[in-house]
DNA sequence: ATGGTTACATACTTTGGGGTAAGTACTTGT
DNA sequence: ACAAGTACTTACCCCAAAGTATGTAACCAT
């Protein structure tokens, strides 16, 4: 008789309070480790690959560009990929993407006044 | 002969990535699913645990308690137990915990902007 | 022909965040 | 006597995110 609960919290996250709560939709693109990162990088300038490698050097491949293909599905980052040899692509913010800076700034102010070192 | 990586990307990452970054510095403390819901709702006034419970139905009683343990130990929440019974325990912001409205509005400018609905 | 460079892809494993379900202590209401 | 409310605690499970390791295609320089 121990029915499953009439709205599994589960079910109902993804259906309903993602779409209704901006904070958490905000950090459906942005949260998880890298993403921030990456995009903190991509403000100072488009950057290739190879490059984004250097300057985030403890990040893998694999996450790199995984994080790389969800920013351009969810159009914060634009590919640019020259058809030459060896190979130039090259990620850069979109407007949206660029947009994030006023968040990434206030986040900055936030952590800088409450003692990240 | 298969050596460990010398600079294990997880250790590093708890190390250094996590104190010298302070977009990473503040997503550990506002990440994840609930984190953001809960602070949102003590935007309006300090509440009571089941008060919390009430206006966030979706939320497990233990994934209630456990953030808001993570919050007080970040100061960002401030817990206030009357030594009564029934308990009642109410919980509010600290000044920390205010500051993000900040954050969590230019998230809100940003996702209004960037068609959340 | 061998190694280097670039931008990936992919199989496999681990970790931990989050969920389910149930129990606790203490008192008030009926 | 027993359910109900309050603020938790605990044991167990699942899955997705993250990490490890290796492979690939195309060309160039030596």
């Amino acid at each position: 008789m121990t029915a499953i609960k009439e709205s599994s919290t589960r079910n109902f996250n993804k259906g309903v309070a993602l779409t209704s709560c901006p904070v958490t939709f905000v950090m459906e693109k942005i949260g998880g480790y890298w993403k921030p990162i990456i995009i903190f990088h991509l403000m100072s300038g488009p950057k290739r690959y190879s490059e984004l490698k250097r300057v985030i050097p403890q990040i893998t491949e694999k996450m790199l560009i995984q994080h790389l293909k969800q920013l351009q599905n969810d159009d914060l980052v634009h590919r640019d990929a020259q058809a030459v040899i060896p190979p130039v692509v090259t990620y850069s913010l979109t407007k949206s993407g660029e947009d994030l800076f006023q968040v990434l700034d206030s986040m900055v102010d936030w952590a800088i006044k409450n003692g990240s070192v």
